[in-house]
DNA sequence: TCTGGGGTCCTAGGACCC
DNA sequence: TCTGGGGTCCTAGGACCC
């Protein structure tokens, strides 16, 4: 058996944990740019304001009903979720971190399986204030389908066991194929014009007719859905194959030196991300793009790629390596409206010192990694954005909009959360 | 008026090779 | 009056997920 679980609208609890005044009162956080609403309480959901809905369009709706609202606060939203993960890792022989409030729970060999979910519910709860759901069947495409109805039905206390055939058949019959795991819009609409309306429809599909519209993708589905399991609780952690900065700017740009700043602050960020992995890079690409959102403006969206001679993760070669391929890409003349920097070919620390046969001997040594990581230390010390290399710019005009952030609670000294005793 | 960011996996099709 | 066929590698783009 493989259990799903599966934080309850995990931004919104997390800023909950530190502001127990919070716990009754209806919350939602929003996406970068405070621009459309990415986590919603129960009670926000209840007003009917739908996931990815335009912060301004519901501003007032949620106002009216005294909504919290929250900048999104990733650092705090990690640091929460890795403390969940540990959690759980003590308590079950393995598991598979799926998404940032999602593991999936390999439960072979468990006897009292639902015992032990309730005692991981129950310990999350209890040591970090974060309310969970698990669903629980054969296949992880079925634990998915549990885990709904997990959320969803108050009788069943967060956990949905899918234990027996026909169980599983009702659950299957009352949930239509857009709620299954790996069936979008696309497919859906396909499936719903052949007449396949609930997961049980298509649990009967021919799988290798599935195969056919809908690739191998689309064949594991309905085999997971018969119970065959097709995905398994992997193992190791891949290594991961890229490593991107994108933002939407906070007001658009239309000027060159805007735009190589913004550029050479999301290679900067970049930077840090790969070197907190350890990885390094050989392929960097940068695209840029005007609003797409307004179709009567004039369009353009280009990227471009650099490839490098040997593997870089230090930020001064990050942005010169964006800042040519910014230049290769850039028009004159259009408003530009977010932009993004990409890693790819990544490579893991002492892969990184073969050397090129025709390449000079003596090329300029590697930026010093000592440099690095002082200058790491001292960003995460006192805030990022503390040292920061010129040709990020001064000018923040275009910066991303924040301005609802929460105290950085766990990963801050000068901003832990305080409690009074009265 | 505004409408996120960061990922993965799969396929088609072109280039190239023998 | 015919102009192979099989294989690999790479890239762009679509679809999906949280």
């Amino acid at each position: 058996m493989i259990a799903l679980l599966d934080a309850n609208n995990f931004f919104v609890s997390c800023e909950r944990v530190f502001r127990p005044d919070l716990m009754n009162r209806p919350v939602a956080v929003l996406s970068n740019n405070d621009g459309c609403l990415i986590s919603r309480s129960n009670e926000v959901k209840a007003l009917g304001v739908p996931m990815g809905a335009p912060y301004i369009k519901y501003k007032d709706v949620l106002a009216d009903h005294n909504v919290a609202i929250f900048s999104s606060h990733f650092t705090l939203y990690g640091d929460l979720s890795s403390r969940m993960m540990s959690l759980i890792e003590s308590l079950v022989p393995k598991i598979e971190v799926y998404s940032i409030d999602e593991p999936f729970i390999d439960l072979s060999g468990i006897k009292n399986i639902e015992a032990l979910c309730h005692h991981i519910r129950h310990t999350i709860w209890r040591s970090l204030g974060i309310p969970t759901s698990i669903g629980i069947a054969k296949t992880k495409t079925l634990a998915k389908v549990a885990n709904y109805y997990a959320k969803r039905t108050p009788a069943f206390k967060s956990i949905c066991y899918l234990d027996s055939f026909d169980r599983t058949e009702l659950a299957l019959k009352k949930i239509s194929i857009g709620e299954i795991w790996g069936i979008g819009k696309q497919i859906s609409k396909k499936l719903e014009s052949q007449g396949v309306i609930t997961a049980w429809d298509l649990k009967q599909v021919d799988p290798r007719c599935m195969r056919q519209q809908f690739t191998v993708v689309g064949e594991r589905i309905v085999r997971e859905l018969n119970g065959i399991s097709c995905l398994a609780i992997e193992d190791v952690e891949d290594l991961k194959k890229s490593i991107q900065v994108t933002r939407s700017f906070g007001k658009p740009i239309t000027n060159f030196y805007d735009l190589k700043a913004a550029i050479a602050t999301y290679a900067t960020r970049l930077g840090e991300k790969l070197r907190r992995q350890d990885l390094f890079t050989q392929n960097v690409s940068v695209f840029i793009r005007t609003n797409k959102h307004r179709p009567n403006d004039p369009q353009y969206s280009n990227s471009a790629t650099v490839v490098l001679q040997k593997p870089i993760n230090d930020g001064i070669s990050l942005i010169k390596a964006a800042s040519i391929a910014l230049q290769q890409i850039y028009i004159n003349g259009y408003t530009y409206s977010k932009a993004g920097i990409m890693a790819h070919e990544l490579k893991p620390k002492g892969q990184n010192v073969q050397l090129d046969l025709f390449s000079n001997k003596f090329e300029e040594p590697l930026q010093s990694p000592e440099l690095w990581e002082a200058i790491d230390n001292l960003n995460k010390r006192y805030g990022r954005g503390t040292l920061f290399s010129a040709a990020c710019g001064k000018s923040l005009s275009w910066k991303d909009k924040k301005n609802l952030l929460s105290p950085s609670y766990t990963t801050r000294w000068d901003q832990i959360a305080i409690a009074f005793a009265r």
